[in-house]
RNA sequence: GCGCCUGUAGCUCAAUUGGAUAGAGCAUCUGACUUCGGAUCAGAGGGUUGGGGGUUCGAAUCCCUCCAGGCGUGCCA
């Protein structure tokens, strides 16, 4: 596609001069006679000058080789039909077409686990996007650092350990399983039993203040939940660069606290800190005893973060309910001055069971990880029980992936085990399917196929179809990294299995006798194989050799 | 109360971020085939985009209003 990028500008600088700033924009066609569309002339149809602006246009897109037939219709649709040969031969350079001018640092802040909590339904989608985001400014060439930024400080520690202490457990003793019990009770009894509030405050209060036998407590409830973290991940095929948290800036507060107050950014409200930046709700910056919140850690890593790493850009991959809260982060950032960067709440809407309601255990609690992985697991295991252990493993993340995936991630979507395990359809097991399928292919016509070229002119139907699709990978591409959106990419993903199953279905390619038109068509399923392969590495998708 | 979001085919979701005739999958129906891996392919039916008004050459998308749901809202993270 960037074979354009000259047409493109040459007809930008030809409106600009005609009708002045005006930008020319390239569309995937919706005629299926046509691979792109422009559509910025419609609105100049009642211009004085869109006579002359039309035949510039004619003259500069009839000149250009990479347009094969090209039409302005009487409402000023532009429509083109590429000319293949000039992109075709760009197959094998998409790695390097997609590569942005300019690369910067991005850090991806997701994951976002908690201490005492077992990883459940509702860190699924922020670690599938964050990952597939991971992978895609990669891919740009961007220099990438993902944190899996842990809850692992302030009031919910305090109530475990206070917990720990009313009921003589032994700490040196405890285990990830009684851990994660402990947790919702000590949590419970937080808002019923005055008593044991005021006894986790008292503890909150002396973990802020760095407390030793308080901080040895901590240290070790850490030590446990990492590790059940780290072993879900790695089922998951999760990884971090930064293991950090909310534990690592909590020095940085007092100072912070001070400077503020100090500069007169913030100010005494009901014996609290609130911000001096006016907004509504107000900005709420400590409590009222003096202890800290969300958004005072948050603060406090923008503050660490830009002395450590120099980013250009952070995402915040955090579900869409949390938005009040970044716009406040976001606010306070600039109001603060902490930075001038650019920072972002990518937001994502909740994973719901089949009758919309969030996904859940009998019992009520968020569903596990680890157990959801395991459900399918065993789903796989009965379509075919053949498959070895990596295998299933891989089709269990596909299916986790790729029915998340394929969503857009700002709506609420219902989680349906039976419908994204589904024979047919599109998910997971499909684009696998085809992949597995499409290198059997190559491996049985035992043909180097790098020697082979493509001979356009005796292309059939489906050929066609496949070869158009695979040009718009860039498209997608950018589609997905501008607006921070895999979806697209899932998306584009099915329709290219859809194509290829559709040219394998079509007839016997091993066995036809004339060999261009079968030479062609192993081509086609090599450049299918290399597109489908960047597409999984851009979802966090690991192809699977056999099923 | 205030603020934000959602409402698209029977169901689950898209819609190039304001573009042409709103598209997919599932389900339903029809067809291909003793298969280069059928976990497949080809086709059909199915819509007043919650209702009404407005802006625009053009609206599922923007504005107003009503209806129905969800979420967030100064001491959880």
């Amino acid at each position: 596609m960037y074979q354009l990028r000259k047409l493109i500008k040459n007809l930008e600088n030809e409106i600009q001069e005609l009708v002045g700033p005006e930008s020319i924009s390239l569309r995937i066609s919706n005629n299926p006679n046509f691979d792109f569309q422009i559509n910025n002339l419609v609105k100049f149809q009642n211009h004085k000058k869109i006579k002359n602006i039309v035949n510039s246009f004619y003259k500069i897109i009839d000149k250009e080789s990479s347009i094969k037939k090209f039409e302005i219709t009487d409402n000023y649709f532009i429509n083109l039909e590429i000319n293949i040969e000039t992109f075709t031969h760009n197959f094998d350079k998409v790695r390097n077409n997609i590569k942005v001018e300019n690369p910067q640092t991005v850090l991806l802040d997701y994951g976002g686990p908690n201490i005492g909590k077992p990883l459940h339904v509702g860190h699924l989608r922020s670690l599938n996007i964050g990952r597939s985001l991971y992978r895609i400014y990669k891919l740009a060439g961007h220099n990438v650092l993902s944190d899996i930024h842990m809850g692992d400080w302030g009031m919910p520690i305090a109530q475990i350990i206070s917990y720990i202490d009313q009921n003589k457990i032994d700490i040196d003793n405890i285990n990830i399983d009684s851990l994660e019990k402990i947790y919702p009770k000590a949590s419970n009894l937080y808002f019923e039993d005055n008593e044991f509030k005021e006894l986790a405050q008292a503890n909150n209060k002396m973990l802020n203040e760095n407390n030793s036998k308080i901080i040895k407590k901590w240290h070790k409830l850490r030590e446990i939940s990492i590790e059940s973290i780290k072993n879900t991940l790695q089922v998951l095929n999760q990884q971090f660069d930064l293991w950090m948290g909310e534990s690592n800036v909590n020095h940085l507060i007092p100072g912070m606290i001070k400077k503020l107050k100090d500069d007169g950014k913030i100010s005494h409200d009901d014996g609290a800190y609130v911000s001096n930046f006016i907004s509504e709700p107000k900005i709420l910056i400590t409590k009222s005893d003096g202890s800290y919140l969300y958004l005072t850690t948050d603060l406090a890593t923008v503050l660490n973060r830009t002395k450590q790493n120099k980013v250009d850009k952070t995402l915040y991959i955090v579900d869409k309910r949390q938005k009040l809260h970044f716009e406040q982060l976001f606010k306070s950032i600039k109001y603060f001055e902490f930075s001038d960067k650019d920072y972002q709440h990518i937001a994502f809407g909740t994973v719901n069971d089949s009758n919309g309601n969030p996904y859940k255990t009998r019992e009520g609690d968020a569903k596990k990880l680890i157990d959801l992985f395991k459900e399918t697991s065993l789903r796989i295991k009965q379509i075919n029980k053949d498959l070895d252990d990596d295998t299933n493993k891989l089709l269990a993340n596909t299916v986790l992936t790729f029915s998340d995936l394929k969503t857009n991630r700002m709506t609420d979507y219902k989680f349906d085990l039976d419908k994204f395990t589904n024979i047919s359809g599109k998910t997971g097991i499909y684009v696998q399917y085809a992949l597995v399928r499409a290198k059997k292919l190559l491996n049985n016509a035992s043909i180097n196929t790098n020697t082979l070229n493509l001979n356009i002119p005796d292309f059939d139907e489906s050929d066609l179809n496949l070869t158009r699709e695979l040009i718009k990978f860039e498209y997608f591409f950018n589609l997905a990294l501008e607006n921070n959106e895999p979806h697209h990419l899932a998306d584009y993903l099915y329709e290219l299995s859809n194509l290829f199953n559709s040219m394998y279905q079509n007839e016997s390619i091993l066995e036809n006798k004339n060999e261009i038109v079968k030479f062609n068509k192993l081509k086609i399923t090599e450049y299918f194989i290399a597109y489908s392969s960047l597409l999984m590495e851009c979802l966090g998708l690991e192809p699977v050799e056999e099923m």
